[in-house]
DNA sequence: TGTTAGCACTCATTCAAGAAGAGTGCTAAC
DNA sequence: GTTAGCACTCTTCTTGAATGAGTGCTAACA
């Protein structure tokens, strides 16, 4: 059977209808409420056939139609119309996220919130990757006799801090010498090029001190290592409230415990989307989504960049008959703010 | 009226079956599952007087009895039996905390974790105060010509850094000076006691470099400052569901709210609990709790350790009917297990 | 005087049956 | 190909009765 344009037409509309009420929508409606002059049984004969091909289906005989995730697909791939939308809204926003955080982490929560608050879903942001970028400078000091404070700072200004206990005492000259040879071996490489040739080779350098300083280089490259675990920062997880078909206790008490630990979320934020259609921006329906407790949600992700490809991901979630329109052109503002903000040098970054 | 022994006993029964059960409990229960040997004839007449003075409460007409408030604070203060518990529970709290983590930051979240899952109520744990801990090591370096980083560590290794902008590059002869100055003024002093005679007087020692410097310092001080606002971490939010009583969706959905804008809970965990009987255990019922959205639940909340004076609040949050003798005992067992890992020493904290 | 047995009464909960309403599928006519 | 009409299905709401837990009160008992 093909899907012609009428079929496309109703679809699309039963679609619509559903995502304002959220309730199975009926042949009467489309007729009354389209512009296509068709009686509520021409409607239904339709209906019929668009049920075959799998893109609605009733939840009990004689119920209205629910869009399948099938359905939701073809909207979201061929019918959402961007709308322009308020721009105020966006505006609102942008104001917002305009008073320059200094913290990074600072950034990302105010980021998750404001689209919380925008888009009244559920939200989720990770923290830029560090592996792949540059180490920018490293510095050891001694904060008393037994104890090293080393500070590594990685391009974008992302700073990561260990505290290093010593076996040995180390003399200012050691100090010295081994933030001489961290800065200049290390220095502009990324996390990933730090190998354990590299280590070796260091070691092998520092002479004398050959055995301690094996042991802080360890530590330094540990501590770099370390903190790979994926930050990712929440909001807005109440509003699942809002939307009565996840709102019953278990769906709620399993998304939200999702959200709070949050490495079940890393599967949806840690790998960048496929690079689909340019944007970076990727909606997962319903049992598209990898994440176990979020099946009868629907998921938008979007990469943003902060400039030294320092990217990251953002993730919006509601239910399926989410305002797929207005998440998608939210997401795209909030891209394009990032990126007036701080994209491009790369050395504006806080 | 007079809270004869009896009496006493009456009421006990009726709250421990209702921690228990979490339904009203009547008279005929009360009179086969005590020693009393009284007819359920004789408790329903105790129990009037018992709903005369307060203590407890139907829900409706010809429905068993349930805590009041008023019933709960007694039976808190003077009938909470101290349980010689398994202590195998506690072991395994202690070896999930044993693996010493090495930033504060995940001990935290760890402890908040183990409390979690051990209570099955929804915990906080506000990260210790800095305010009075004393600094103990500052460093500026040059990240780039126009960035400085600060590193400042606190007593306790609580490790702040900040990025500071510089309008007019340092050479490393000022830097020096600048590391140099900080450190002879401000080590060992409290966040607290850092005051503007104190940075005027820097800036003056200064001499020459003084416009620069001030503007160091100024940006220094500032750091220190910042990041006051409280640090707070929660887990085992989804816990309420387990509680009929909290899992309506209206609750629900402020408790969450509120566990998510952290901030709300600085109520609970900002004022270190008004040095109540030794132990810095303090219980809220009900109506007793700062919180609003808490109205329905109870609260208790510990001060927690370090060493070095630094202070911190545990906070756990379930229904009023909460097993309060097990929340006790397990705050007290956290805080000796904090006390026996980091406490005393002062200088062996993470 | 305190305790108990007995009984009438109240109220929440459960269940079934019925009514209402929404919406469909199908057929026959246009 | 489109539409009107009607029987049918299924959910939801309402009602009323049955059930059962638990109380309050009274009268008898020790």
């Amino acid at each position: 059977m093909e899907l012609d344009e009428r079929k496309k037409k109703i679809l699309q509309a039963v679609i619509r209808n559903y995502l304002e009420t959220g309730e199975p929508v009926g042949s009467r409606t489309i007729s009354k409420y389209t512009d296509l002059n068709l009686s509520s049984a021409t409607i239904r004969n339709e209906m019929v056939d668009l049920e075959e091909m799998g893109y609605i289906f009733q939840p009990h005989t004689s119920a209205g139609r629910i869009p399948s995730d099938k359905g939701y697909r073809l909207y979201v791939d061929t019918m959402m119309e961007e709308k322009e939308r308020e721009l105020v809204e966006m505006k609102e926003m942008k104001e917002m996220l305009v008073e320059r955080q200094n913290k990074i982490e600072t950034l990302l929560k105010q980021v998750a919130r404001v689209l919380a608050q925008n888009t009244q879903y559920a939200t989720m942001i990770s923290a830029p990757r560090t592996k792949r970028s540059k180490l920018k400078f490293i510095q050891l000091s001694r904060v008393d006799a037994r104890q090293l404070l080393a500070v590594i700072v990685i391009e974008g200004n992302v700073i990561k801090n260990n505290i290093l206990p010593m076996d040995e005492e180390l003399n200012d000259e050691t100090l010295l010498k081994l933030n001489i040879l961290l800065n200049t071996h290390l220095n502009g490489l990324s996390i990933d090029e730090i190998n354990l040739a590299m280590i070796a080779m260091m070691k092998q350098q520092a002479g004398i001190h050959s055995v301690i300083v094996g042991e802080v280089i360890d530590a330094v490259a540990e501590a770099i290592r370390a903190e790979e675990d994926l930050e990712i920062y929440t909001s807005g997880t109440n509003n699942i409230f809002r939307y009565p078909e996840l709102a019953d206790q278990r769906k709620a008490s399993e998304l939200i415990n999702t959200f709070e630990e949050k490495q079940l979320l890393g599967e949806l934020l840690q790998e960048g989307p496929s690079e689909e259609g340019e944007t970076g921006i990727q909606v997962y329906i319903g049992e598209e989504t990898p994440v176990q407790s979020m099946k009868d949600c629907s998921v938008v992700t979007a990469t943003y960049e902060l400039g030294g490809g320092m990217k990251g991901t953002i993730g919006i979630v509601g239910p399926k008959r989410m305002d797929y329109d207005k998440v998608v052109m939210t997401l795209r503002t909030i891209q394009s703010q990032l990126d007036d903000l701080y994209g491009g040098g790369g050395e504006r970054v806080p």
